[in-house]
RNA sequence: GCGCCCGUAGCUCAGGGGAUAGAGCGAUUGCCUCCGGAGCAAUAGGCCGUAGGUUCGAAUCCUACCGGGCGUACCA
């Protein structure tokens, strides 16, 4: 990356002058190598010199002048010049620039990709909603986001499995049970008590439907069985027909997981009540009030938890442990992200505690909670009642905007921020949706090296590297060779909105690009072969840059879209 | 009360120690005989919630306060 290079040669001329004596030998701290807020200060700036002030107890401008004049000779920089209040600022020799950008071709399908993670493998678990309802709209969000995180490190060297973790035991799955029962039995005709729902059980109207289509077909089976039972096949049965409804709504969102883990898994194999064990034995454990808790307060945590209820249950908690045990100790994962949402924050420190008691290192284990989805119509609110109902389903949220308009909408936002998602707006969205402009700024591309096929220029061949003075060609040119900058510091940061907003900025300077600068002669434009060659170069790689980030973000490229006739 | 996130243009949001604070949408105005007008260019619009502090330098870090969201269960 052109910036690693630079900041080794920043380095090296510093050592330079702190041999030569012109410099005092102190050490040198952190400094920044980055693109100048205004593009005419050139490619890259470094505020080194700044940094070094304090302790070389010399003027910032001073310290600038003697890094410039001691700078090897390399065939990156062009010139080098101090400005403001001891800024560097860094011009790139045209021929490297040109060089850069005909790699980009030739790196086609991985030019931005990097090796931070080194092939060390990592988990990124999220989604993971109950079985017991439709996922409803925000859970784009969480999607959206793994989806493109797991691309994102996969492009930085790591070896990544996508999970979703499925709930399909505990208390909340008996209440669903006991909800599918009641629809049931009103279906089968019953009335008083035993049609009504339970006060903390599923109140959706999909609930009712699928009672519904089970009374047609299983006819009087659940009337006949023993209720406990009965709730209990329900509740089984129900939460595999649910869990096929989420996979449909990710596959149509375009999001695969490589495993879906069941819960029951953990305690068919009792490692539920094994984890209770493991943490007695390293002494996070006691007993009181009849129940059996979890000591994290020795661990910092603001409260203990509890690990098996006074009536004899595991909490949930318990089962949460002994799944994030699996993820380290029997699959072995280096590294483990969860996606939580906001209302889950609590949990996270609980989580690092009790990785703590057994002798995982929490540091292994990042939480990344993105704050909530608020759905609206216009000013109207929509209240997202968990177990009540008419919630705005998932699938429908991607039926009515697109799956692509869906992943970029959802990405487009830092998972800090909280999001507003106003379903009135969604369909308009999904016409002014910022992803058309990038996706028509690839189809573009597309055509454009189309035509230079047709018209025979598209192989021309000239020496040396293509050359870009043209203002419009030098922005883009340099917007490209930041990309793989951009990258690394999303994976790094653990921030795939980034995506989202490089690929708007490419997508812009192409389109500016297009129009100062003639790409294909004309009747009434000539363009010199090399030009012509030159400015098509710059064209592919920027078609390999926005197919790229639209990849990680999870959007199609399209070759060509069709066109949208605008009424006057 | 305590904890986490947020407060930046009319709206939705980027930027999270560095030079003159940005984008999309919305508003106003130009630009299609020529590579795709889902485009381009220009204009208007900001005490970066408030008040202190740290720093050569603060939208950015610290403290307090104000406002919004979410947590704070033997629910998950």
């Amino acid at each position: 990356m052109a910036r690693e290079a630079l900041a080794d040669l920043i380095r090296h001329a510093a050592t330079v002058a702190q041999t030569s004596g012109l410099l005092p030998k102190v050490a040198l701290p952190e400094f920044s190598v980055e693109p100048p807020s205004r593009p005419e200060h050139g490619d890259y700036a470094t505020n080194l010199a700044m940094r070094l002030a304090r302790a070389a107890r010399m003027a910032p401008n001073a310290i600038a002048q003697i890094l410039v004049s001691s700078m090897p000779p390399n065939d990156m920089v062009a010139t080098a010049e101090v400005a403001g209040a001891g800024f560097i600022n860094i011009t790139l020799k045209p021929e490297y620039l040109g060089h850069r950008i005909a790699s980009i071709i030739e790196e086609a399908g991985h030019y931005g990709n990097n090796n931070q993670g080194g092939g060390r493998r990592i988990q990124v678990e999220f989604v993971s909603a109950n079985p017991t309802e439709r996922l409803h709209a925000a859970s784009g969000r969480a999607a959206s986001l793994g989806a493109a995180l797991s691309n994102l490190l996969r492009a930085s060297g790591w070896q990544v499995e996508l999970e979703y973790y499925v709930n399909d035991a505990g208390s909340r799955l008996a209440a669903f049970g006991q909800s599918i029962l009641a629809r049931y039995l009103a279906a089968r005709g019953h009335v008083g008590p035993e049609t009504e729902v339970p006060k903390d059980g599923y109140h959706g109207t999909f609930i009712a439907e699928y009672a519904q289509t089970l009374a047609a077909s299983v006819g009087e089976r659940y009337e006949l069985m023993p209720m406990a039972d009965a709730v209990a096949e329900l509740a089984r049965n129900g939460a595999e027909h649910m869990v096929a409804l989420h996979r449909a709504d990710m596959e149509a969102l375009g999001v695969h997981f490589d495993v879906w883990f069941r819960e029951q898994a953990l305690h068919d194999r009792n490692e539920v009540t094994a984890i209770v064990d493991e943490l007695r034995n390293r002494g996070f454990v006691s007993e009181r009030d009849g129940a059996v808790w979890f000591s994290s307060t020795a661990l910092g945590d603001d409260r203990d938890n509890v690990l098996i209820r006074s009536n004899g249950t595991p909490g949930y908690m318990t089962s949460d442990i002994a799944y994030h045990r699996d993820k380290f100790v029997t699959r072995g994962f280096d590294q483990v992200i969860d996606i939580w949402g906001a209302d889950h924050q609590g949990h996270v420190g609980r989580m690092k505690a009790s990785m703590q008691a057994i002798g995982i290192d929490p540091d292994r284990l990042t939480i990344i909670l993105h704050q909530l989805v608020v759905l609206r119509r216009g000013d109207e609110i929509v209240k997202l009642s968990k177990r009540t109902g008419n919630i705005i389903a998932l699938s429908d949220v991607i039926e009515e905007v697109g799956k692509d308009a869906c992943r970029f909408f959802f990405l487009a936002r830092s998972s800090d921020s909280q999001m507003d998602f106003d379903l009135e707006l969604a369909t308009r969205e999904a016409a002014e949706n910022p992803v058309y402009y990038v996706q028509y700024s690839h189809a573009r591309t597309a055509s454009i090296m189309q035509l230079a096929e047709e018209r025979r220029v598209a192989h021309l061949t000239v020496d040396g590297p293509p050359s870009y003075s043209h203002p419009a060609e030098i922005a883009l040119v340099r917007a490209l060779i930041r990309y793989p900058e951009v990258v690394a510091d999303a994976a790094t940061n653990l921030e795939p909105h980034r995506l989202t907003f490089l690929a708007q900025e490419v997508a812009s300077l192409l389109n500016a690009f297009y129009r100062d600068c003639r790409v294909l002669p004309s009747d009434r434009q000539p363009v010199e072969d090399a030009v012509i060659a030159a400015r098509l170069t710059l064209v592919a790689a920027t078609r390999a840059v926005l197919a790229h980030v639209l990849g990680l973000i999870g959007v199609s490229a399209p070759e060509r879209m069709d066109r949208l006739d605008r009424p006057e």
